[in-house]
RNA sequence: CGAGAAGUAGCACAACUUGGUAGUGCACUUGGUUUGGGACCAAGGGGUUGCAGGUUCAAAUCCUGUCUUCUCGACCA
């Protein structure tokens, strides 16, 4: 397949510029004149929708309710818990006044909501017949980042974070895990994205957690994209927040908290994971247009096998789009793949002559005949919607696979390090082998591996007694 | 906040070295011909060259200052 879109530029020479023309193309964003900040253009936002949807669901099947908590946080109650303030202190906009007067106490716009779910807990959660308290949060937060990137960072971030509560350690390091999982399942079965669930070392933890877990996706360059995380904090903000409910026995005891939040970041995430230089490439289980209907000619028989076919994808749901523009047919079908649309059916009169249509696959970009019997036009979408999930799947994977190290020494270590992609250590503890990782490679650590956590080899860095294998890569 | 680069039409750039009428492509408007891989022809609209000052008969071009943006570090979901 020739290329025949010249604005994209290939990958190979400038992955940000690509990245930026992807997004650009399709139409997902647009730059602000607000410094720092994106406007997702509706394209984009109806990936997002997608997204909320699915995941709501997600969230309520596991019998969470949403809530909306204020924006802004007096800073009298931003400073109780001593860890969480000093972890986003540097990145927190304040605001000193409201109307033309000074405010006495000013107030940051929330970069979290931990404290104000504190805040509320502390008046509602009174007997063990309270718990669990399972919140969660549509909303956008702000945190001052230095430099931004359309949705791989910005300063004001679309998310979802819950909030939950619970009577015993053990109910809630399970809900920690299950929404950990939740997560997984979305990116793995939504966003067709290979990803990599673990454990943050103390050095990587959350500010205030006792333990943040995360799902860490790899792009095509090989650069770690956290796309999504889950903290258990024990009681720590509710000791100081003094949150507490009477057991059973009519003790007074601390609850356990958990939250977990991902963000508009996976939208970023499925563009890296996925696209071509053609375009964007979305997962059929997430793109908010299946099918796009490209129109050749204006003859009676196209406009007849295009209402025929509306109809149809109309009673299926199977959301289309059907370009009617005067654009050449080589436009639009160019159009059809910087939109990253799973699947387009180019319907002209040479084809319907011989009673044929032709389909053809973003991912493969395989052009297949088919009769243009309606009947048999749908069950093949079905069919090649369903194998382009899993194509992109198994692609993805492979890539990923393909940019996984072992490192046994530092040897090995420095040899993979200049490498784009993961390396897999072994790890004594000490959060002085990660600094001197970051320090002589400019390597973080990503996480422990959840389903494979204990080493019995020697620390990769140090040589002494390994106990945990641990992921180093370079982050978005 | 450290290092580098760039600011000229909606976008991408040229003209700057060697000062002398503000250019090209895409996009846009109108009319026509087209339609199986980013169509063609004709006509048209759009600019205090980031901003301020200086040198000069004359500044996009030279000098000084300033602002902004981007890239790479540092920080981060």
């Amino acid at each position: 397949m020739e290329k025949t879109n010249k604005n994209i530029t290939s990958r190979d020479v400038d992955f940000a510029k690509w990245y930026n023309d992807i997004i650009s193309e399709a139409d997902l964003v647009d730059y602000s004149s607000v410094k720092g900040s994106m406007i997702i253009r509706p394209y984009g936002y109806a990936i997002w929708e997608n997204m909320v949807a699915v995941l709501d669901k997600m969230f309520k099947e596991t019998g969470h309710v949403n809530v909306q908590m204020p924006m802004f946080i007096p800073e009298s109650l931003f400073n109780i818990e001593k860890e969480h303030v000093e972890g986003f202190a540097p990145e927190v906009a304040w605001v000193t006044h409201g109307g033309s007067e000074k405010l006495e106490e000013r107030m940051l716009v929330r970069p979290t909501s931990e404290v104000l779910f504190c805040d509320h807990y502390k008046k509602i959660i009174k007997s063990y017949r309270d718990l669990p308290l399972l919140y969660n949060q549509w909303c956008t937060i702000v945190r001052w980042e230095k430099t931004t990137r359309p949705f791989l960072r910005s300063r004001e971030i679309l998310w979802q974070e819950g909030h939950t509560m619970h009577a015993t350690e053990q109910e809630a390091r399970e809900e920690t895990l299950r929404m950990l999982k939740v997560y997984e399942k979305f990116q793995r079965e939504y966003l067709a994205l290979p990803v990599i669930v673990g454990k943050k070392t103390d050095k990587e933890k959350f500010a205030g957690a006792e333990e943040t877990y995360t799902i860490e996706a790899m792009m095509y360059d090989g650069v770690a994209l956290q796309n999504g995380t889950s903290h258990y904090f024990g009681q720590g903000f509710a000791k100081a927040f003094d949150i507490k409910f009477l057991n059973k026995e009519n003790i007074w005891e601390y609850p356990y908290q958990t939250s977990w939040g991902c963000t508009t970041r996976m939208i970023g995430g499925l563009i890296m994971a996925h696209s071509d230089d053609l375009g964007l490439i979305l997962p059929p289980n997430i793109a908010p247009i299946k099918v796009a209907l490209i129109p050749i000619g204006n003859s009676d028989l196209v406009s007849e096998c295009i209402q025929n076919l509306e109809e149809s994808l109309k009673k299926e749901n199977i959301t289309y789009y059907i370009d009617r523009s005067d654009k050449s047919p080589g436009f639009k079908f160019a159009e059809a793949e910087v939109k990253g649309y799973p699947i387009r059916i180019e319907i002209g009169e040479r084809d319907l002559k011989e009673k044929k249509v032709t389909l053809v696959r973003r991912d493969t970009l395989e052009k297949i005949i088919v009769s243009d019997n309606i009947g048999q036009v749908i069950t093949e979408i079905k069919k090649e919607l369903k194998e382009m999930q899993n194509n992109l799947y198994q692609r993805a994977e492979k890539r990923r696979n393909s940019m996984l190290y072992n490192a046994d020494t530092l040897e090995e270590f420095k040899n993979y390090a200049p490498k784009p992609g993961f390396i897999l250590t072994s790890w004594c503890g000490n959060p002085e082998c990660e600094n001197h990782v970051k320090e002589q490679f400019g390597l973080k650590s990503r996480c422990i591996p959840l389903d494979d956590q204990i080493s019995d080899k020697l620390c990769t860095i140090c040589g002494k007694p390994g106990k945990y294998k641990l992921y180093y890569g370079k982050q978005y």
